[in-house]
RNA sequence: GCGGAGUUAGUCUAGCUCGGUAGGACGUCAGCUUCCCAAGCUGAAGGUCACGGGUUCAAAUCCCGUACUCCGCACCA
């Protein structure tokens, strides 16, 4: 379904909505998840420890927000992160300082020089407004950071435009006290936050979101002895370096130096292995191998995943080997030591990281999930079961002779262990309909019979299909049902 | 940030040209019906018409500004 249809569910049903909408004043790029769009993002995060933390052996940490100034010293965020920006003094236009004097002049200075080299510039070359000719005013920096105030001095501190920077600040005390053996995957699942320029399709470019970044540290002179390779040597990935996306196993990668060592490879497999179970459709994704010119300016190798959605493809995770780029940064910047041991040989550790977007994954699996059923007139979110943000709905078929009374006992039952949601008014049909625009994959019905012989109707919602169970089953059934996989 | 279009109840929308203080549909809630796929009947709640200012006896309607949303451009770890 198209991100109209999408952006209608999420508004209708609680999935996500616009922050501090009751006030003029809000924001562009704020949005909210509401109680089904909180439901879904934890079990979209249940399954992401299972797939990549858990079965890594990872540590999972939960770093501040708000992180000191020396940090995107060393990070190279403040000189990195920022752009020089000239705006008209008559029509407001604003272009970025360096690419408008290369293209007018041919001159050509880098992003990270003094301000006033960009000015000087623009006085000498006489440059003017490319759309009216106007006069520039002075060159400003522009940077994607929040710049927040400490304490009653105010002091200068940022809220972190990425997660990762606390786990390579933290990665001495982690590694030491959490008995550490490269190599080691941390992660973590947080806000981030970028002052974009022009926030757009709700959760798809936001100011504050929601990342899930794995770095694994490793010893660069072993990237190929990488003991679990063969779990995945043979799980397909499909990569693109040119025009279009092939894919291949993980072997046949390796072979043909596509992807650079086994260690990468590895990684690339098991998020795909991921991504399988969330239910997007993988022939529509791809690892697209990012050029010198696209790459992060701390990335050696870099691959986006990508998937194709109804308005294009859409980055979901950022898989960049960042060599030892942040470790000695931090080390050079702290003094402290980053080195580890890893048997006898002593090494400041490379990075890899996988570095997910949460909020735009949530959007394209709802986006899959969502299908116009024209021949039974619904809409249904087929979301997989263990994602769903109800599991079952427990109705009565209707209200008298006790039938209500005993639906309250069953879900008194069952409301602890599933997400279980209580429905006893309206027609019967139209409940069933409410539950498939949620997504909730069962409904579970209470009629007459099962006074007589407890057992209720169990319904699913891709197929509509009902079958009697016993109410004795029902816990064994619904727990295999919503198992993660 | 620039240009264009838009903003009326949870959702879709009528009314705007030609000013006279909001109407419908769906949805929601309650009751009847007791029924297995959005049925029917009765009733109800829900809108200071995005926000601020102006013109006017009177503004959803005309004018100005702002915000947000969408599209295009630019930007984008």
């Amino acid at each position: 379904m198209d991100y109209e249809s999408v952006m209608k569910l999420a508004l209708e049903r609680g999935f996500y909505f616009p922050s501090c909408e009751v006030y003029a004043d809000a924001q562009a790029g704020f949005w909210e998840y509401g109680p089904t769009g909180v439901s879904l993002k934890n079990k979209f995060l249940e399954l992401w420890r299972r797939e990549l933390i858990r079965r890594d052996g990872m540590l999972e940490i939960d770093g501040s927000q708000i992180m000191s100034k020396s940090v995107f010293e060393a990070s190279g965020h403040l000189g990195n992160f920022a752009d020089p920006i000239i705006k008209c003094k008559k029509c407001n236009s604003t272009f970025r300082a360096d690419k408008t004097i290369a293209e007018i002049c041919q001159i050509e200075i880098p992003e990270s020089a003094e301000l006033d080299e960009f000015d000087n510039a623009i006085n000498e070359n006489n440059i003017k407004c490319p759309r009216c000719k106007g006069d520039f005013d002075k060159t400003k920096n522009f940077n994607m950071m929040f710049k927040v105030g400490i304490g009653p001095e105010e002091e200068e501190a940022y809220l972190r435009p990425e997660t990762c920077q606390s786990i390579f600040v933290d990665f001495p005390r982690l590694f030491k006290t959490m008995r550490g053996k490269l190599p080691l995957g941390i992660a973590q699942v947080g806000k981030s936050f970028r002052n974009e320029i022009a926030p757009r399709q709700s959760l798809l470019r936001l100011r504050e979101f929601y990342q899930a970044e794995i770095e694994v540290f490793c010893n660069p002179n072993k990237l190929d002895e990488m003991d679990n390779f063969s779990e995945i040597e043979n799980t397909i990935i499909r990569i693109q370096t040119d025009e279009e996306p092939v894919a291949m196993t993980c072997k046949e990668a390796i072979e043909s130096k596509i992807v650079p060592n086994k260690f990468v490879a590895y990684y690339l497999a098991i998020l795909t292995e991921f991504y399988e179970k969330t239910g997007i459709d993988l022939t529509k994704s791809r690892f697209r191998k990012l050029g010198d010119k696209e790459k992060a300016f701390y990335a050696e190798v870099a691959f986006d995943f990508e998937v194709e959605t109804t308005i294009g493809w859409l980055e979901l995770v950022a898989c960049n080997y960042r060599s030892d780029y942040d470790l000695s940064s931090h080390a050079k910047k702290s003094k402290e030591k980053f080195e580890v041991m890893d048997n006898d040989e002593k090494v400041l550790p490379h990075v890899f990281e996988i570095s997910m977007g949460i909020d735009r994954s949530l959007y394209t699996i709802l986006e899959y999930s969502l299908k116009d059923d024209k021949e039974n007139d619904r809409v249904v979110l087929s979301l997989k079961p263990y994602l769903a943000p109800t599991h079952v709905g427990i109705l009565s078929l209707v209200k008298k002779d006790g039938l209500k009374e005993k639906t309250d006992e069953i879900y008194l039952k069952i409301k602890r262990k599933f997400d279980a949601f209580l429905d006893h008014s309206g027609a019967i049909g139209r409940r069933y309909r409410r539950l498939d625009e949620i997504g909730a994959p069962f409904a579970i019905t209470v009629d007459h019979q099962t006074l007589e012989d407890e057992t209720v109707t169990l319904r699913r919602r891709d197929s509509m299909e009902q079958e009697r169970i016993k109410i004795s089953e029902l816990d064994s059934i619904l727990s295999d049902s919503v198992a993660f996989p």
